[in-house]
Order: structure tokens, then sequence, then C-alpha cells
DNA sequence: TACTTGCTTGGAGTGCACTCCAGGGTTTTA
DNA sequence: TAAAACCCTGGAGTGCACTCCAAGCAAGTA
């Protein structure tokens, strides 16, 4: 079960590079309870491992989907309680995937519309028809 | 050219109920420009048409594709400023259409994330094994 | 050592898209 | 006619997700 002793560790300023978010929004994740306590130096800096970019890098997934910050800090909260709380996890998880889903199918339905309307101002270049 | 003269003219609170929109936002989207100038009763009260209601349909459409309500205002002020710019007018369309099409590819891939995720919360139910 | 750059905190500020309020006039119903 | 319901305006307030600030400590470089 031991892992290497040489683990790669990443101050802020490396992690703001590798994930895109600002250093002021990793400060700000870490408060409200978005992130596994990282852990510090010496001095009392952040210093990030691969499993915090992972975890990182699931957030950001989840913020794609449209997820609420305080959904996403609900379930942090969840995974820190551990096993016993998979069944809700796996709830909240869903309940997300069915707002994507909708959110899909809207998004695909005006995307259908603009189409119409681009397509409409194509011809009227050429015909100059009036429409608004 | 001429039309019915018996139009159909709906009060606020109707186009709220046709809507969804509050009479809140109703208010606020004309004072905000993004809406053609309403009509107003004897007594100043408004009086929205079904053309209204086609434009507050189609606007509609806008608000799903994410576009801000500044980038709406400005389409509806190049309609209200006529045929000379229907070129600025698709620009701001395909220039949505693009960011439309992103966020399509964003979302498609969160949902495969997620599908996975809940997948293994599935099997993780069945055999008892660890994960985050 | 001096300087520059980087990191720390709690708290304040920002931009967006509404959302509501106060105070008053209008329209409909009993 | 009186009460209830509806509508008007300018401006203030809200919730979200950051984003920035001040003041100070720490780390790296000439």
């Amino acid at each position: 079960m031991s892992q290497s002793l040489t683990q790669t560790r990443y101050t802020i300023s490396e992690v703001e590079a590798r994930t895109g978010l600002t250093q002021h929004t990793l400060r700000w994740y870490e408060r409200i309870g978005l992130m596994p306590h990282v852990d510090r130096s010496h001095s009392g800096q952040r210093r990030f491992t691969d499993k915090d970019l992972g975890w990182l890098a699931f957030v950001g997934k989840l913020r794609a989907t449209g997820m609420s910050v305080a959904d996403m800090v609900r379930y942090a909260e969840l995974v820190r309680e551990g096993e016993h709380t998979v069944d809700e996890r796996r709830a909240l998880l869903e309940h997300t995937r069915r707002e994507v889903r909708a959110r899909l199918a809207e998004l695909t339905d005006a995307l259908g519309v603009l189409d119409r309307k681009i397509e409409m101002y194509a011809m009227n270049t050429n015909t100059g028809k009036a429409q608004s």
C-alpha cells in the first residue's frame, strides 16, 4: 500500500498554469470546502499533489455540466464523509445528468433556430427581401 | 398590405402567463432596449401584440443559446436600425452559433464523465470497492 | 544584504441577470 | 360606490461565482 516517497508537489502558481483556474479561485475553492484539505509547506504555503490536480479536473467537469458551486461543495462533503454516502453521491450525479440532458436538448433546439435564422439572412443577402 | 383591425392585445400579466417571464423581467427588457417599443393603452398600460410575443419567443431562444443580454440588446438595436445591418446581425448570430457548438461539445464530454462516474458508483454498490 | 517576486489571510468589490420595493394611478368586481 | 386586483415608474436589493485588495511574511537572486 506504500506510495513513492518523491511525490510531486505543486505551488499555487503551478496549479494556476496547469488548470487555468486563478490563484484566487483556487484559494476560494478551498475556503468554501470544495477541495480536500491541501498540504502545506513548513511555512504554510500550499503544496498541491497530483491527486489534487485530479480532483480539480473532475470539479472542472462538474462545472462544465452547469452544476452549482453549492452542489459541488455538497458532493465534496459527501466524499469526505466516506463510503456510506455513495448512494447520495450517485443520486446527486444522476440529478445533474438529467439536467445536462435537458440542457443539451434545449441547446440543440436553439441551435436549430439559429441555423434557420442565419440561413434566412444568407437568402436575404441575395434577394433583398425584408425580415426581422 | 392592411392588417386585421381587431388585433389581439395582451396585458402584461397575460404575457407573463404565456411566456413564463415575470412582469418585472418584461418591464426590464423594455427598459434596457431588448423590446421594440410596446404599445400603450390610453392610460399608459402596456398592450402587447402577437408580434411582441413572437419577438419574445425568439429572444427566449437566444437566451437558451447562452447569449448575453448585452449581445441580445445589440441584436435588437440592429433590427431597429433597419436592413443595412443584416450583415452585422448575421455575424452576431454566427458568432453565437460557434459558441453554442463549443458548449454542446463541452456538455457532451462532461455528460460522458458523469455517465462513467455513475456507472462506477453502480458497480461500487454491488462490490463494495472504494473510490472517490 | 537588498531587492524582487511569490504566497498568506480576511474581507471587500464586481458583473451579470434579474427581482423587488415604495408610492401612486387604473380597472374590474361586488 | 367601495373594495380588490392590476399596472405604472425609478431605483434599490439579491444571489451567484468569482475577483481583487491591503498588509504582511517567505523565498529566490544579484
